[in-house]
DNA sequence: CGACTTGTTGAATAACATCAACACTAGTGG
DNA sequence: CCACTAGTGTTGATGTTATTCAACAAGTCG
């Protein structure tokens, strides 16, 4: 399980807006700073409060660039974001997609590795980067935290690997599908409990060409591959940004290469 | 430049045996830790090593395998070791080559999303991973640190990802041993400054298998890459495991795309 | 509505994989 | 020293999957 991975974090440690012990009072984590809730104490989140400023983009909108100085880390509150690498024919690979909750700029040492972009509106909180990592001194759990994040994010890219590398066009698409799946059911923990018929119902922000960059294929295998999946039962397609999965442990089986 | 990248820590802030500022006769660098030197002082680097032991491991042998418990972090002192992920059925990603210097163990939480093997014999140094974390409070430094490398790691791999998703097997090819030779030439630096001619020459210490497991493609048609890059004068090959680089420049621009 | 973008489908092509044979290397023992 | 063997690497012929090129359908927005 878990063959596949997003950018997003997940599995032990890794702090999710769901996660947050708080509840709805809590003005820190319903605005801010939702992956620290857990570590950090009010006074603690007040002083990281205090670094960090509101940031706003619209849909389409450029948060940051590749090879541009990775001054800033960000935490994005709500809104989808889709990490990106070109060549200089233009050929892109999407290394990521960031939701609500997770942390844009942990892969930067220097300068950004990647291009960041607005696939919804946006809302993030910016951490001046050196502000951040000095802090860590004071405030040591901080750092244990942006690590496990880190890490996270890491054991995701190595899984992406796995399916760049050696995954089937169809393998490739389910193994997406269910991790979808899975962030969004995973997010959903604030809210009342979903009935189980929604919890095969996915919500896709991104074009079929955002999917094609992201799984390493054309738009055009995508489509056919959605399009064989519907034809088979395994899912039903209502537009082009919904899916509602009908068997998803045959997805996973697929996913997973189990023939 | 660096389209490519391994798991090789490099870049700004991210330490490699080379990089040691205490020289020939500083036992903490020439044996242990040598990631560390440029950000702890001897007393600090005393006490990483009252938490580490040595570890050692043959040709072939496993040092950690995929879902065991990541208790340890290790730091590989010489050798050569390869991580992987499996599918079931057996098909295999190699995630990363580690090399002197380089860190084990950064990319997990709780269980080792890979499994590592040595494929030379191995010297390293092991740390439980929680007496580590621990000190991420007594040295702050430390803890920056591990971050910054795990950084670099998270660099590598989506630097991978736009390899295994976009590029042609000739463009991986020649990513694969630029990043070979750009390792092989910045670790010497504790060395005497080695004569042009040699800069060009590579060691492979991998099998084809190997490589081609790590570049997503099938022994076969890396067999028939080198042999294109051969018969084209871009390299010379000496044996399997030893390659001249006879035109790096017209290697970088295949591995860039730059047709 | 009409223009533009996004998504789907079909046919031809290319790149890489698969299957199979052979060559080279290193290690073993007579 | 020379077979003998097992492992690794190379090369050739064929097959398959995904890409490319092209047309069309379905949304979206003025």
């Amino acid at each position: 399980m878990d063959s596949n991975g997003g950018s997003r974090s997940q599995g032990t440690g890794s702090g999710r807006a769901g996660d947050c012990q708080h509840g709805e009072v809590c003005g820190h984590c319903d605005v801010r700073h939702t992956a620290m809730c857990n570590v950090l104490n009010d006074a603690e989140l007040e002083k990281l409060n205090s670094l960090s400023s509101d940031f706003k983009r619209d849909t389409q909108q450029i948060i940051c660039s590749e090879g541009e100085p990775a001054d800033h880390l960000y935490n994005l509150r709500s809104g989808v974001i889709r990490l990106s690498k070109m060549l200089p024919d233009g050929r892109r690979q999407i290394t990521g997609f960031l939701f609500g909750g997770d942390f844009l700029g942990l892969a930067c040492n220097e300068a950004y590795a990647y291009t960041a972009e607005a696939i919804t509106p946006v809302e993030m909180c910016r951490f001046p980067r050196h502000k951040l990592t000095q802090m860590f001194g004071e405030l040591p759990q901080l750092g244990g935290r942006v690590f496990s994040m880190t890490s996270t994010e890491l054991e995701a890219a190595q899984s992406q690997m796995l399916l760049l590398g050696r995954k089937t066009a169809a393998e490739r698409l389910s193994s997406f599908l269910l991790s979808m799946a899975q962030k969004q059911h995973h997010s959903s923990t604030t809210e009342p409990a979903q009935p189980d018929a929604d919890k095969q119902e996915v919500h896709l922000p991104m074009s079929r060409t955002d999917i094609a960059d992201y799984l390493g294929l054309t738009v055009e295998t995508v489509s056919r591959h959605f399009t064989k999946l519907a034809k088979s039962g395994l899912i039903d397609l209502q537009g082009s940004h919904k899916v509602i999965l009908k068997d998803a442990d045959a997805l996973q089986a697929i996913a997973d290469g189990d023939k």
